[in-house]
DNA sequence: GATGAATGAGCCTTCATTCAT
DNA sequence: CATGAATGAAGGCTCATTCAT
């Protein structure tokens, strides 16, 4: 059958969500390409046609998944006011994306893949080192300028207080998936509290 | 071969503890019962004959890591004193054996593998349950003692301030494993920055 | 590798007529996949595009099996004349094929293998029921008529004749597969003298 | 642990027998040594120092097959009186039998299991021809008697009077092993109806 | 562009057999 | 005599990947 170049477009669009859809649903090494395909309705052949195997769908997804997460963070942390007010409404906004849009959380926990992680071949570890890197960027900058601001702590080295915040919000991002398997500490998330506790942490 | 009840015993530990190794450089699904047999001196059927099957060997596993997780958290929280101090400890002494003692850590990191979250036939579920029941028990326990105490503040329900310290807790831990990885945020964990500033957040 | 949906087709029928063969040759146990596959000229891979496993083919065969046996005997019992005569011929059909044809006589030896008989999950029961019902109709119709027609002895309820007849075909059938051990009574079968002897013991 | 002679035989005995019934139950092939020692309140060591494996149990239980066989049927022909009398009475025995004796129905059985008969290194052949061969002659020479009485037909040649016999008493045994398998034709044999025609048709 | 057919490597599991104790 | 431990050869099945059409 000889398809439009739309209609391409639209297979390979199915493909990629109906992948990150089951990656986020029974993992990675756990879904099939032979199930990415049939949800979106192709065959497997096609899904070769479009991509060069698995690999280079997760390194689509991955490429996504930096420009959700990033955009989001960028439009939150892009307001004016006092930076630390900014960081809580990023958290804030992070926390409320994971919540409330499926591809959003789906697309960040395929960091956490091990199948990602263990990358033998070192094909994902660029992707993953970008967003990284981009992360400490960010919120290294906004932290240094809550410093100069005055409503960021000054007695601890930048640094510190990133890995504060990141660990914090990594294991928040880690309840929310735990959630969904039955094995979150809590029965929900509490995004109010959590923030407020961070931010006091990191006042001046 | 081995032939007498102890060298079947060192057999058994063997294959155990070569299969939690193998589980945290390659993850579970990666791992073949090959290599944890090779890996253990041993070959496939022995393996059989001491357990059933890869399910087997990973109940067996998180029944020990819960063991070794509330050894060290009860010990670290049994001493006297301001809760809060203790929990400062607690926090401190979970995160050196993270540090220093790669057995512990990959009994900890065994738990956020999907092969053992994606639980299709809930054979580990419960095993994860029990951890995190009484993990939050424990620290429930002593938020509140701290509460009467007067060193951790009041203004908030303990399980807020519980699901704070576990987010805290997983992402460090989190950390760690990423680290191993090559992907942490940060070239190491400042254990003292961190654990002070989830202190303060706690502090009346 | 074939690729048109007819030699996909032939492949298949390829893959059913080797497993048919060799499970006659060697049973259904001592045949594995492998050697399905390779007598069929592909992979085994190629048996798991067309078939869900061993069982399926089996069930498959099964299938073709009542077909056969019932192509036959209709054909066999649907002339005009004396039924007695028709039973007569009947056997003598059965009988012929069984010597003459090896397909047909691997059809129907694959009902006394224990793989099947001893169905576990009752997979294949269903099939087997399903021809024996048929068998027992259609043999017991025919000797009602016999009655009728006054050519078979009245003094014996149907099924006792049913059962006469039943055991001494299975009986012949099996003498036949045991001629093909070597195991055999005698020589070979004198079909005419079994027969003559069957259906004086059935006529008025 | 050390035992005695009479110990030691009956270990051997009780290997044999739970082999028997295991083997009738669910098949040679299907039967593993683990579950004949289990049955026999053994381990799988001491069924290897009793016997050299599984052909060997198999070797002892078709002799002992024979022997059983061979008592009901020479018990059975070895009375005064008309020689197609004596054969009525033979198959009546044989049938009670195997309706009776699950013990005697089992080693019947175990002649129609293909790891017998596919016998491929010639180990349980000998065994079998035996009992084939004795069966021809015990069974050629008592038609020959009849005939020779009087009360048998002569118009058959004896071989062609000994398959008849030999098919149905076959196909008899078969049914009672499908009776157990729920696949027989009928609900049950009717002994009577069966012995009384086929003795009619050798009448003279 | 897409399909259906086929491949082949790899994994889990079973089980007869061996053997030190 | 008997046990428990261990071996190793298969066998069934899955699945990423290839490719003619």
């Amino acid at each position: 059958m000889r398809r439009t170049k739309e209609e391409a477009e639209v297979t390979r669009a199915n493909l990629l969500s109906a992948a990150l859809k089951l990656f986020g649903e029974n993992g990675v090494t756990a879904t099939r390409l032979e199930d990415i395909a049939r949800a979106a309705g192709v065959s497997r052949g096609a899904l070769y046609w479009h991509f060069d195997g698995k690999g280079d769908i997760i390194i689509e997804l991955l490429k996504t998944r930096t420009d959700s997460f990033f955009h989001v963070l960028d439009e939150a942390l892009g307001v004016a006011g006092d930076p630390l007010d900014r960081i809580s409404g990023a958290l804030n906004s992070l926390m409320r994306h994971h919540e409330n849009d499926v591809v959003f959380r789906d697309a960040m926990m395929l960091e956490f893949e091990r199948a990602i992680l263990d990358d033998r071949d070192n094909r994902f570890h660029a992707y993953l080192k970008q967003t990284t890197e981009r992360y400490v960027k960010v919120f290294s900058a906004i932290i240094e300028e809550g410093k100069q601001y005055g409503s960021i702590r000054d007695d601890f080295p930048t640094p510190y207080l990133l890995q504060f915040l990141g660990a914090l919000t990594t294991g928040v991002f880690m309840e929310y998936r735990l959630l969904s398997s039955g094995n979150a500490l809590t029965p929900g998330v509490n995004r109010d509290a959590v923030i407020k506790l961070a931010i006091e942490a990191l006042k001046a």
